[in-house]
DNA sequence: TTAAAATGATACGGCTCCGTAACGACCTGA
DNA sequence: TCAGGTCGTTACGGAGCCGTATCATTTTAA
C-alpha cells in the first residue's frame, strides 16, 4: 500500500479515469455530485442539507438539487430525523453502493495501469 | 514512484480531490471539459474536433461546445490547420498550462495526504 | 470541372443547473 | 404560549449543456 505519485502520473490518473467515465456512465456527474455522494459513502452518518452545504461551500439549494437528482437516480435517499423533524437525513441504496464500488474499481485500475507506464 | 491504491484509499483520494476543486475553483469544469483538457495537454499535437470526439466517445457538437466554453476562460485556443482547412487545431495556452499544474498539485497533495491516514 | 465526401460550426427545442429570495414546517426558550 | 431561530424546500429568471439535424467551407476524386 503505497501512494507517491509526481505530476505526471497524477495527470494521467485523472485524464484516464475521466475519460473511462465519460465513454461508460450514463450520465456523468458533477464534480459536486461526486462529492456529496463520496461524503455519503464514505464519512460516518449523519448527514445533513445544512452540513453538507457547508462542507463543500456552497448553498443549501444546490444540495437540495443534487439529492433530486441523485435520488432519482436512486443513489442516495432522503429520511427525515425522527429526533429533529427539521433535518433531513440522507442515507445511502444499494445501487448507490455499487455504484461507489464501480467507481473505486475504476480509479484502482487506472492507478494499476500506471505502473506500465514507459 | 509507486502507485499501489487499495479501495478506501481510491475513494478518499477521488472525494478528497474533488472536494478541494469544488471548493477552489470558480467554475468547477464537466468530466467532459476536464477529459477534453487533458486529453490536449497531455497528448501528443495535432487535437481536431473529430479526433477528440472519437476518444471521448461523443458527438463533435459536444466538442466544439466544450472548445467554446473552455476558450472563454483561455484554456484552450483554436486555430485553422494551414494544412487542411477544413481541420481545426486545439492548442494550449499559459492559462491553460497554470490550470493543468494546479490541478495536477491537488492530486499529487491529496495522495500524499492518504499516508498519513489511520 | 464537378459531384461526393469530410470537417467543424450552428440552429433548435428541451432539460438541468445556477444564485437569490421567499416559504412552510419545526424547535426552542422566555 | 408564542416570538424568533433553524431546517430543508420551492419559486424565479437566467445561463449552460444536451442530441439531432442542418449548414458552409474545404478537399478529394471521377
Amino acid at each position: 500500500m503505497a501512494v507517491d505519485l509526481n505530476t505526471a502520473e497524477a495527470l494521467k490518473l485523472w485524464h484516464d479515469t475521466h475519460l473511462e467515465l465519460v465513454r461508460d456512465t450514463e450520465p456523468d456527474l458533477s464534480a459536486r455530485q461526486v462529492t456529496i455522494l463520496l461524503t455519503v459513502y464514505l464519512e460516518p452518518p449523519p448527514h445533513t442539507v445544512r452540513g453538507l452545504a457547508a462542507k463543500l461551500g456552497v448553498t443549501k439549494p444546490v444540495i437540495t438539487r443534487a439529492l433530486d437528482s441523485m435520488g432519482r437516480m436512486d443513489l442516495v435517499n432522503r429520511r427525515r430525523d425522527p429526533q429533529d423533524r427539521r433535518n433531513v437525513l440522507v442515507q445511502r441504496t444499494v445501487k448507490g453502493s455499487l455504484f461507489v464500488e464501480r467507481l473505486a474499481d475504476t480509479v484502482c485500475q487506472r492507478a494499476a495501469d500506471l505502473k506500465t507506464m514507459i
